[in-house]
DNA sequence: ATGAACTTTCAAAAGATTTTGAAGGTGCAG
DNA sequence: CTGCACCTTCAAAATCTTTTGAAAGTTCAT
């Protein structure tokens, strides 16, 4: 950012950068950017509400990346911002409730897509109805609707589970302590 | 690709594509490039296999991209190669068992990243635990234990999830025609 | 009203990803 | 063995995304 110095990480923060880059993975990995996983994650681990600049310094990362950062994670309701009376610099602090950020994120990212990709598969569909006589064509009016039913059947699971899992978890408070059965996982990256 | 012919999709083809663009947005969404979507469903409708050169026609893609997609596809265990007998070109088909689809490719794709994060969290903890009289490292390590409980559950939870879903579908056979009960969806884009 | 302390915006630069197409396989028929 | 048809590779080019930093905008204390 400015003249090489070492990116001086030794303020006592290593632990949390090694956290931030994880989640920001994580995150990254969920399609999202992965500055935003970071910067969430230092307001989540400080567990108090910091001032952007403080924010920049620990990421190093430029004072209009934070605040375009903090701006979208705003928009996605999984940052909020405090008015701290007597200051005049705002504060901003992490949603620490992770099914509802979870729920909340999946509700605004997904349903655009599902209604548009509905739309297409339903037009599609009827197109290939249209012209009955096409070789093929019923056969292949038949995948579409398969494929439609699917995306439906897999929206709607999945939302059942989200709110499933937002109601076992929430009776805990919004600290998950317990990893109830830590057994069989999978996935990768 | 070549002189500025209309992309002529007056082939009877249209439908297919306008589906191959909607399962490509739902494919880049999920983190994928868009361009497996679009192959892997021109090869699921036509519900035959197909010969690498059909597929670059239709969706007007170098040779070299469609087999890089093919490589790719078949990689994640979603497209298998036919060998025809007595044809001298190799051919093309889609897995049509979505949740197995699914499954797979949550196992590769997840479990090295999950590894990964979980690695890099406990290390934060270790590392804030070794610094025990830092002014608020106890806190912190908190946050990040939480952090790495819940990475955990979620984890074990969605993997549940995909679990109990191949079992409950399986049953119809890879044909999923019935959409069971179409009520509550949410998500966008 | 002025200015200090911050924040936001946005166009340009940097960086990353995707696509292309030409060169180089591979395998088979003749 | 040669030529044809097809497939794969890969470096360069095109495209898309992210970051930067300087300028403009706010907000308050004085």
């Amino acid at each position: 950012m400015s003249e090489r110095e070492t990116p001086r990480q030794d303020d006592g923060h290593e632990a949390e950068l090694i956290a931030a880059e994880a989640i920001g993975d994580v995150i990254e990995h969920w399609g999202f950017r992965r500055v935003l996983g970071r910067v969430w994650t230092i307001l989540f681990i400080a567990a108090e509400p910091l001032p952007a600049a403080v924010i920049g310094e620990r990421l190093s990362l430029s004072a209009g990346a934070v605040s375009m950062s903090l701006t979208e994670l705003q928009r996605w309701g999984v940052v909020r911002r405090v008015f701290k009376p007597g200051e005049r610099k705002e504060y901003f602090e992490a949603e620490t409730d992770f099914w509802k950020m979870i729920s909340k994120v999946f509700d605004e990212r997904e349903r655009l897509l599902a209604e548009s990709v509905r739309a297409r598969l339903e037009r599609a569909v009827t197109m290939l109805e249209a012209r009955p006589r096409l070789p093929g064509a019923e056969q292949r009016a038949d995948r579409v609707r398969r494929l439609l039913s699917f995306v439906i059947v897999a929206e709607t699971a999945l939302d059942g589970f989200i709110r499933s899992r937002r109601v076992d978890f929430s009776p805990f408070g919004d600290l998950i302590r317990f990893p109830l059965r830590v057994a069989t996982r999978k996935r990768r990256a």
